[in-house]
RNA sequence: GGAGAGGUGGCUGAGUGGCUGAAAGCGGCACCCUGCUAAGGUGUUAUACUCGUAAGAGUAUCGGGGGUUCGAAUCCCUUCCUCUCCGCCA
């Protein structure tokens, strides 16, 4: 949630910028200041009122304790008509409040000054490519159709006992799975973030918190009986962690990882781009997150990337990174880095893992603030990424690690496996 | 799930209708003093919003929401949470 001291006065700036994520501001924007200087109008003159029928009532209890009870029950009235004014101001008060803040959910983060102009994804800029892509003509198989063969994950069973995207990992499958989580918490714990086993089920503030309640409600699967939702993804109960917290200056940034299983209920596709393991309802990840100074979130954010490229690198994975352009940019984060892994047998590049800077956006929902030096509390900037996605990362070593023989365990991962073949 | 008790500032803990944004202690910060150290002294120490260039002033907040009252941390209703006992259970 962008900060209204901010929209009002950098009005054109923020328009300006708002249209690079195809959003046109314009008219909101107008809707907002109107809405903010009624509330800051209609604050001054509740205050106003509470204030003479606190000194009314102040009054009143001298007189009662002096015995002048006559004087008291006549000015007993005169509080009536500042009561009357005062709950009608605090009802326009909050349906303002309301309306403020139902307007400001709507606007997307500013982007980056650095973010391209597009519509799609056909307009991200390629910042880098690495590693090499094998030739393995057409005799590459699918990892959908190498999974079944060596039984390491079943799909149809996961039909069986849930639903179609609930897929079960079985074997060498599921150790090799295992594997990948403990060497992603590993690599990330090396690099200073401290592990965390978040809850996987939210209440409503969380959801609200990181950006998925109230508009991206259907995303996620809803337990009603308590009402609960099952997370989509580690960002929202790490990120709710620091919700409502002031946090000393000195102890920025704060670095955190989670293994976590994300749940989602992303009602939509069928077809040759959510085959295998492209796409699931349940999947596993492991998610890095930073609370920054807003000095050096930036810094921050290419220290993220450039710690989930040396990941893909040991793996041997080639890959590539996009900068997300204003149309395929999310509605929350200032500046985006997606990573992307070759499928040689899909021939496609498959998206394993998104790292992005909200600045003070998410901050702002969550009030997530530091003590300055000037002993102001400062909104924080808040990072986070995948370190990475499971389901692809699975997808693409089988794929490309394939040989006549089997699928190879790439290096780094032997230690964890067990086996370095398949 | 049943029966009780309770939720007050960074922490401990007082406070049962008005002068309590909240005693006291601890902790934190600043300064002073003692040639060092231990100790001592003085002051300060919440958050948000509004008005103001500022100094400052006002308003709200004692788990959340609602109510009674001229006036609520204090009374009533409701909800969430914590603790104790019983039951169930990985």
């Amino acid at each position: 949630m962008l900060q209204v001291p901010y929209i009002r006065n950098h009005k054109e700036e923020v328009i300006t910028k708002l249209a690079v994520k195809n959003f046109d501001a314009k008219d909101i924007i107008g809707e907002i200041i109107a809405l903010d200087e009624k509330r800051r109008k209609t604050q001054a003159e509740l205050d106003n009122t509470l204030s003479e029928s606190n000194k009314l009532s102040k009054d009143i209890g001298m007189l009662y304790k002096s015995g002048n009870i006559d004087e008291a029950n006549a000015k007993k009235v005169e509080t009536a008509d500042l009561k009357e004014k005062s709950q009608e101001l605090s009802q326009v008060l909050s349906s303002t409040e309301n309306e403020l803040k139902e307007k400001l959910v709507q606007i997307p983060n500013i982007p980056h000054e650095s973010v391209p102009v597009g519509n799609s994804e056909e307009d991200n800029k390629v910042v880098s490519e690495e590693g090499e892509i094998r030739n393995l003509g057409n005799t590459a198989k699918p990892h959908w159709e190498l999974v079944a063969e060596k039984n390491i994950i079943d799909f149809e069973l996961g039909v069986k006992i849930t639903g179609a995207g609930f897929p079960v990992y079985r074997g060498k499958g599921a150790r090799l799975q295992r594997a990948l989580i403990n060497y992603f918490l590993d690599k990330n714990i090396e690099e200073g973030y401290e592990e965390v086993i978040p809850p996987y089920l939210v209440n409503e503030y969380s959801g609200f918190g990181t950006g998925q309640l109230p508009d991206k409600e259907g995303q996620m699967y809803h337990v009603t009986g308590d009402n609960l939702y099952l997370i989509p993804t580690a960002e929202v109960p790490v990120t709710n962690i620091f919700r409502d917290v002031i946090v000393k200056k000195e102890d920025l940034p704060i670095k955190c990882t989670a293994y976590t299983p994300c749940f989602r209920r992303e009602a939509g596709s069928y077809g040759k781009d959510v085959r295998g393991l492209n796409r699931l309802h349940q999947f596993d990840k492991v998610e890095i997150v930073q609370i920054e100074h807003p000095n050096h979130s930036y810094k921050a954010l290419d220290a993220m990337v450039e710690h989930v490229a040396k990941i893909l690198r040991e793996l041997g994975l080639p890959f590539r990174i996009l900068k997300l352009c204003g149309g395929d940019i999310s509605f929350t984060s200032a500046l985006t880095y997606d990573f992307e892994v070759y499928s040689i047998a899909q021939e496609k590049w498959l998206e394993v893992s998104s790292v992005s800077n909200f600045e003070s956006y998410q901050s702002n929902r969550l009030k997530l603030r530091f003590k300055d030096d000037d002993k102001k509390t400062t909104l924080c900037h808040s990072l986070n990424g995948s370190s990475l996605a499971l389901p692809r990362i699975m997808a693409a070593l089988i794929e490309n690690y394939q040989d006549a023989n089997g699928i190879n365990i790439p290096e780094v991962l032997i230690p964890y496996c067990g086996f370095d073949k398949i």
